[in-house]
RNA sequence: GGGCGAUUAGCUCAGUUGGUUAGAGCGCCACGUUUACACCGUGGAUGUCGGGGGUUCGAGUCCCUCAUCGCCCACCA
């Protein structure tokens, strides 16, 4: 057999980028990343969570596919036939605003003058673009997805199951179209769902304002006092209320103040008190009045909405507090949730006083065609004029804002497309209940059910045109018969009326064409589905679903689901109740929820704040090995990672810290160089033509350490496997260090595959780390070196060698893929035929090779004990070497006086002493005596004499005795003070009475060795 | 307002069911280029485990409480 290779010539740093190109295309050739149904195997499925198609990927997003890329390789390994669902989503609202705010930077165009198709139109090219690059990220990450199957939330196969979907829920009258209030963005002009405000205080005002009353009785208030932080509504107020019992619910207040004054710590109770006070007052101040107003209110009396002089009703409601303001709050139904469900329960009529581009509308009477911020000024100023504001404080508000747009949103009345959550939430609740869906951590599981148990209807429409359009026509001239006529026998079309009488026909698959009912017009619905209720079905319309395909028999439900705790309730819990509804089934077994990103302050990392690390800038610089193994080590079942960032100085390489400060610099100067650089913020062209300095963080240092480490050992293991021919090992050649590091690996491959088991990624990459470097390479390698030059222990050692690598580039490759290719294929040629007790012939990558198994026969605790107790000598002596400052090329001399047994331990192990401490045992056995000068120490059992002679420190020798004197006789103390407590004998198990009288008799030991050793050192000083 | 999580070395984090004198990586200090590796090796220094109370023979670990930080949900005329 030949070595083609010449490992000499390796580089001494590991190559990532040649590596990555090289072995991804290679596997990919070779169609590693596709998987067919095979009934004869078991599969292991998991689907992407499905990136946006609006930018590129950050952090988060190569944490979140590098756990899945462990997982799926690692399962592949194992021997799953195992399929990584790869897709993007068209993330309606998001990829929209993206666009639109292109083409007005660029063409100073809007929507409107493209017109639907055009810009719809732009979207796909924009998509391509994207689709494309995000892909791209994903293969440079590593990640071995089977792209053949790649999807998008808005192909084909996902439009034809949102259809599906959509008909089936409308079938069985799940969905409905009704008037709602809805966040209403003005600038994009659609309604946003919940989860896309966000709430930011604000500057404002709080206006008290006062209504007439209509025809005031004598002894009757002519006024009734509100208070509102958005005067324009009024134009839209239809009632004022005031509480029914204003009696009943005041002394409820006060329970509930008092309880909580019982509970205030005594420094605050002040204000407490005064809360109490006050309100013990105001039943003086305000309870007559409003008894009196709520006695007017069910009377049914009236009061004049001053500017457009509209009466309107007093009502007695709930909803008005008497403990708060005036006791009476104005009423605007069309614009405030709250008074929207007192409109519900009162029956008042719902006034819209909005234009769609948040403009005031006709309803708006004098201050039509205004935008709410002139109108707002317009009112005051009038109600001024008519004295009929009674103050106005300033406060600061919280106001909701579009995510997308960032503008005001306006609570807007529309007609609005909902899913019924009722039965479909139970279900998924359900799922998760009964252990179907397992959560893990299991803590996730909470937040999922308390939310899905309010059962709140989902809104399903958005008023934008990037998305899929909802399936359903109007015939407002039809009846039913002519429905009925234009599609009997069909069961792909269904029908029924919405709250306001009107006729909604859906159809399942077909576009409906204008004509279809014979002398009536048919209209689509022109607005489309909320992004959340296509990615709700990519579990199984990814599958192909509705068809039952054979992928669908076969993957569903998948195995497991990765994803961040952000969209559980969002994503998970609708994958789940869609899923249910629609297969039958739940969509994936296990979810996985990993940690978030943070930065050094312990914020989320994100564009706008400047504190993101680009995933491709680590790659390009340290390799995305580097970045998995980082990321997987930083993984940890409880705590978020923090990670803090600097920027890279592009000219001469220094970190400079990022803070809150420099982090929104369009140009930075470098501490070291003095040179300007620029960041992400930089706009001028002056910014802009200066070199960029990255963001980068030093915690991935610690994967690309690892990377090279164990680059370096392979790299030492091919230098040494010239001529290795494969033969079988008998246990019996096996030497001491062969028989311990195949007992470790034993125990090493038990514990990563547990804890790939549970998610514990941290804890795999801690595990490999610490064998791989700490024993491995520090112990295994550094004493294999002897028997590698010898040509009677060679072949067995390169065998071992060769089998222990191999078993640890397995073990590493679902985590550091690239690299562990890059070596498996050198070691391939190096030694093709590998393995314990026999060789066999390795894969053609280590992609495909055989996940591990744990032989838990080569598990030796005889050895492993030895092994700790040489490498406790080797401590010591490396120890006294260092304290001396014995210089390094200096023999030391020793002798250890131990039991015989002990002796005959440690007695093969001298060869190593001398590699790998330099040093030459001179005495093995009880009747060691010290030398006349030397350095001692004792180990379990077992006292250690360096002999100084020739280069001793005495007076730091006793120093150093000295104080290890001290720390032995606290340490006594304290274990005899606890032996003589009868307690602790009394009551606590009896192994640990003996494990601490052990630990007591061999601190009294070592106190001897060291008094011994201080006096014979005080004798050599005279 | 409700819930969840965190607080351990200068920094970032481990710490299994409570059981010797609490660990790692980075950083720091000293020494060293010994033919796998200076992205390295050897050694060293650094902790009232956020504060207070309790349970226990014994608490970083369990319970209560306070403080600080972060996140989620709800509400805010």
């Amino acid at each position: 057999m030949t070595t083609p290779l010449a490992a000499q010539e390796l580089p001494k740093q590991y190559d990532h980028q040649g590596a990555q190109d090289r072995w991804y295309k290679f596997w990919k050739e070779r169609g590693y990343f596709h998987s067919e149904p095979d009934p004869e195997r078991r599969p292991y499925t998991i689907v992407i969570p499905p990136p946006n198609v609006t930018g590129a990927l950050h952090l988060g997003h190569a944490l979140n596919n590098s756990l899945q890329d462990i997982l799926i390789r690692w399962r592949r390994m194992q021997g799953y036939n195992a399929l990584w669902m790869p897709g993007t989503d068209h993330a309606g609202i998001a990829t929209q605003a993206v666009v639109e705010r292109r083409l007005f930077e660029e063409e100073k165009k809007t929507r409107h003058d493209l017109g639907r198709q055009a810009l719809v139109e732009r979207i796909w090219a924009w998509k391509q673009e994207y689709e494309g690059r995000i892909l791209g990220q994903l293969a440079r990450l590593g990640c071995s997805c089977d792209w053949e199957r790649t999807r998008f939330t808005l192909d084909d196969t996902c439009a034809r199951a949102v259809r599906h979907t959509f008909f089936g829920l409308f079938k069985e009258r799940l969905i409905y179209r009704g008037k709602r209030l809805v966040n209403w963005d003005t600038h994009l002009q659609t309604a946003v769902s919940d989860d896309e405000v966000f709430h930011e205080a604000v500057a404002g005002h709080f206006y008290h304002l006062r209504y007439p009353i209509v025809n005031p009785q004598p002894g009757e208030p002519e006024f009734v006092c509100i208070a509102t932080t958005r005067p324009e509504t009024m134009l839209g107020d239809t009632a004022v209320a005031v509480h029914p019992d204003p009696d009943g619910a005041l002394d409820k207040a006060e329970v509930e103040l008092q309880r909580k004054l019982a509970e205030t710590p005594a420094k605050e109770k002040a204000a407490a008190q005064a809360q109490l006070d006050a309100l013990r007052e105001r039943r003086q101040t305000h309870l007559p009045l409003l008894r009196q107003l709520r006695d007017m209110a069910l009377a049914g009396r009236k009061v004049r909405l001053p500017l457009l002089e509209r009466e309107i009703r007093l009502v007695a409601d709930e909803w008005a507090k008497p403990e708060l303001g005036s006791g009476c709050v104005k009423i605007t139904p069309a614009h405030d949730p709250n008074d929207y469900e007192v409109a519900g329960r009162q029956k008042l009529p719902l006034i819209n006083i909005l234009n769609p581009d948040g403009t005031l509308n006709e309803n708006a009477g004098p201050y039509q065609g205004l935008n709410v911020k002139q109108a707002r000024q317009r009112v005051v100023t009038d109600l001024e004029s008519l004295g009929l504001v009674d103050q106005i404080e300033d406060r600061e508000i919280d106001l909701a804002h579009s995510d997308r747009s960032k503008t005001p949103i306006e609570p807007y009345l529309a007609d609005q497309w909902f899913v019924k959550m009722d039965r479909l939430a139970q279900s998924a609740m359900d799922a998760v209940s009964d252990g179907r869906v397992k959560i893990v951590p299991p803590r996730y599981a909470r937040g999922y059910l308390d939310w899905l148990s309010e059962k709140r209807d989902w809104p399903v429409s958005r008023q934008l045109w990037w998305g899929h359009q909802i399936p359903i026509w109007y015939a407002p001239t039809a009846g039913e018969a002519d429905l009925q006529k234009a599609f009997a026998g069909r069961d792909d079309v269904v029908w029924q009326r919405d709250e306001q009488g009107q006729w909604l026909i859906c159809a399942q698959e077909v576009e409906l064409s204008e004509d279809a009912i014979a002398g009536h017009k048919l209209t689509r619905e022109v607005d489309v589905l909320d992004t959340w209720f296509s990615s709700a079905l990519w579990p199984h319309s990814t599958l192909g679903w509705p068809e039952k395909t054979p992928e669908l028999e076969y993957y569903y439900p998948t195995s497991t689901l990765v994803t961040n705790r952000d969209i559980i309730t969002l994503w998970v819990a609708r994958m789940v109740l869609t899923g249910l509804f629609n297969v039958g089934d739940v969509p994936f077994r296990e979810v996985y929820i990993h940690p978030k990103i943070l930065d050094g302050y312990g914020e989320g990392m994100s564009k706008s704040k400047g504190n993101g690390v680009d995933p491709l800038d680590v790659i390009d610089s340290v390799g995305a090995d580097s970045l998995r193994f980082s990321l997987a080590y930083l993984t940890t079942e409880t705590q978020d990672v923090r990670m803090p960032v600097e920027f890279e100085c592009p000219h001469c390489q220094a970190h400079i810290e990022q803070t809150k400060k420099n982090r929104v610099l369009a140009r930075i100067e470098c501490k070291k160089c003095g040179q300007p650089f620029s960041t992400q913020w930089a706009r001028t062209p002056e910014d802009l033509a200066l070199q960029r300095g990255a963001v980068v963080s030093e915690r991935f240092d610690l994967g690309r350490n690892f990377c090279n480490k164990l680059w370096n050992a392979a790299r030492f293991a091919l230098m040494n496997l010239e001529s290795y021919e494969p033969g079988p090992v008998a246990d019996k050649d096996l030497s001491v260090e062969d028989r311990w590091i195949l007992s470790r690996l034993a125990t090493v491959t038990e514990q990563t595959t547990n804890a790939l088991e549970e998610y514990r990624y941290g804890d795999a990459a801690r595990v490999l780390y610490d064998f791989a470097w700490n024993e491995f390479c520090s112990f295994y390698v550094e004493m294999v070196k002897g028997r590698l030059q010898d040509e009677t222990t060679r072949a067995t050692a390169q065998r071992v060698l060769a089998a222990t690598l191999d078993a640890l580039l397995r073990l590493l490759h679902p985590l550091i893929p690239f690299i562990t290719e890059e070596v498996w294929q050198l070691l391939g040629q190096a030694a093709p035929q590998r393995g314990l007790p026999r060789p066999v012939a390795a894969t053609q990558s280590v992609m495909i090779a055989d996940w591990p198994v744990s032989d838990a026969a080569r598990q030796d605790a005889e050895i492993e004990a030895r092994f700790a107790r040489f490498q406790d000598v080797l401590k010591v002596l490396r120890e006294v070497r260092s304290r001396q400052s014995i210089p390094p090329k200096a023999t030391l001399r020793f002798a250890v006086r131990c039991a015989p047994e002990i002796a005959a331990l440690l007695r093969p192990m001298t060869p190593y002493f001398a590699s790998m401490a330099g040093a030459e045992a001179t005495a093995w056995g009880p009747d060691v005596t010290a030398p006349a000068t030397s350095a001692s120490d004792v180990i379990s059992g077992a006292e250690i004499f360096v002999d100084l002679a020739g280069h001793v420190d005495v007076e730091a020798e006793i120093a150093r005795k000295t104080k290890e004197l001290a720390k032995l006789n606290g340490a006594i103390a304290g274990k005899e003070r606890q032996l003589s407590n009868a307690s602790f004998v009394d009551r606590a198990p009896a192994e640990v009475i003996d494990k601490e009288r052990a630990a007591l008799a061999q601190l009294r030991e070592q106190l001897v060795a060291a008094e011994k050793a201080v006096a014979a050192l005080e004798l050599a000083r005279k």
